[in-house]
DNA sequence: TAATTAAAGACCTGAATGGTCCTGTTTCGG
DNA sequence: CCGAAACAGGACCATTCAGGTCTTTAATTA
């Protein structure tokens, strides 16, 4: 399915709703507003400050916000953070497969991960505020499709 | 991670030896040369069969081949088979967040998928096959870097 | 100094993936 | 005609890991 973690989903629902507010917001207040369980807002927050994408304040009045803008945060570089190295398979950087399989194809994958994460890379979270920046992406999109002449299959 | 499934790194590896071979081959002779265990070849090889990538001949000298040229078959297509769509988060398609999240970023979310979808699709299985292709596709990739200038960030 | 809130980390649980096996059914060879 | 070989299609178990909870500690403010 090649699908996101739940954790790197949720991180980037919480910088863009972080980055709506203004001040210090606490992970009770975000977990309100994101529908996040509590906990698992604070999980992904400790993370995300490790991580150098939001500032933290403790004690009270204490709470998080924004270490920069949304626009300077690529949704590849939150989903790293959260989850580690995008890598489609367990070959990466010329490694060998652990599981010692002759596949030879090593490199290829390589090329794939690499792809992947331009793509992802190309995405900033402020496009993925909604409504006014869709039509953008979209653009870029349809720009990449036309690029793509591999080939494709049925 | 954003990680493919095993299971479908298993099969486009397959599908590329098999690729190689010429005639029919039976399930433990593929396993011989993936290095992959027997009995996961074998189920692997079903779900290619029930997806038609692969047509398999019963009975005694039966065994798998191709149903169609590797350059006809795309990175996509093989996950889509063995894994399902291809589906970053859990909103897709406009359907409401399980989790009922008032996110408001299911629309963004499907622009993601859809790239990422456009990306695997523009790379066929022909173009995995060690060493010759991979400039091709390396040069893809750099165009398509080109093209990507929504943002980035750290 | 007391209350509030984040930081850090240990720990539990459950789903899902990967992997194995078993029982047909078909086809070829003797 | 019979047996072996090989696919078909399940059921099934086991392991991993993500997701979530709880507890303790530290910092800040009133």
């Amino acid at each position: 399915m090649l699908k996101l973690s739940r954790l790197a989903d949720y991180a980037i629902v919480i910088l863009v709703k972080l980055g709506e507010q203004d001040g210090v917001v606490t992970s009770p207040a975000l977990a309100a507003i994101t529908g996040v369980p509590e906990p698992t807002v604070a999980k992904v927050l400790k993370v995300l400050s490790a991580h150098g994408f939001v500032l933290s304040q403790r004690g009270a009045k204490g709470g998080y916000r924004l270490a920069r803008s949304l626009a300077d945060m690529s949704v590849a570089s939150v989903i790293a953070a959260v989850d580690g190295e995008i890598a489609l398979t367990a070959c990466v950087g010329g490694r060998e497969c652990d599981t010692g399989l002759s596949c030879g194809l090593c490199g290829s994958w390589d090329v794939i991960n690499t792809a992947i994460r331009s793509t992802l890379e190309g995405i900033s979270l402020e496009s993925m505020r909604p409504k006014e920046a869709c039509s953008t992406v979209l653009a870029q999109i349809n720009k990449l499709n036309a690029t793509q002449t591999v080939r494709e299959g049925a």
